[in-house]
DNA sequence: GTTATCACTATCCATGAGGTGCCTATATAT
DNA sequence: ATATATAGGCACCTCATGGATAGTGATAAC
């Protein structure tokens, strides 16, 4: 039991070790697109096309790449239909469905403390403004 | 009711709209030693070169600025201690606490998923061998 | 006088995230 | 014959950012 690092040691695995494998687990969970992706595909299983219209703003190869990861890692999985014009769908696997929950947990939470944060932050710009001008 | 995104749409927010301020909010938190700070402060609060000491491998210049975006944010308090040597402590506001619960289950995701994602990439690669070896 | 602590700030550089455009295949529609 | 839809791959380029390193200021210890 090492007191200096005690909470919630899972599995004999520490996120804090930057060479311990669940620290490179966080990084690839670090993403915005990974966020958002896994969120939308929470529902049910999309298109590359259905993903990257309800994704405003991502470019094609982001759509890809991150899709790739998420494959790689085995939170998605993609199916290929042999047809023309070709059909390809993606669904998370159980793993995925496990993390999408969490994760729709922050995307609900940025949504709900969008106020806060933007009170937060026009405070920081007023203690700012007056730092400026008690140095003028 | 947009039937294309009514999937917990918060407070009329929707961090998957590019100009959304929830998206902005999704994307600071989409970090990998925000991550790391707010779990580290969960406990209480702590100085900089304890941070520092606990988040193995970040820079002093990656803790000031993310301690400065948690702190813009409304996330982190910061106490000076007008003495020589100076002394500063940070700890978790209301808000950032709130935040932290969901932080450290991803936190604690990321560990006790290693070996799932371990398994998934070891069998990634061998599909990616085995169809090098196809094409041969 | 030299070194150490502490919490930074400033600066530079390499990496990589991300954007853009062009390419593939084929069936259907015009 | 040409265009479109579809899901990409691939090469190239830019710019932001992460990371490394050095400096700052004041004091106290040696």
């Amino acid at each position: 039991m090492d007191s200096d690092n005690d909470d919630k040691l899972c599995f004999g695995y520490d996120a804090f070790r930057r060479t311990c494998p669940s620290h490179a687990v966080l990084e690839m969970l670090a993403s915005k697109w990974v966020y958002l992706v896994v969120c939308a595909l929470r529902r049910g299983r999309l298109r590359n096309g259905e993903l990257a219209r309800r994704l405003e703003g991502i470019t094609p190869k982001m759509l890809t790449q991150t899709l790739r990861i998420l494959e790689r890692d085995g939170l998605v999985r993609r199916e290929i239909f042999p047809v023309i014009p070709p059909r390809v769908e993606y669904e998370l696997t159980e793993l995925g469905q496990n993390l999408a929950g969490l994760l729709t947990q922050i995307r609900a939470w940025s949504e709900e403390h969008v106020p806060d944060i933007k009170e937060a932050r026009a405070r920081a710009a007023a203690d700012q403004d007056g730092d400026l001008q008690a140095q003028a």
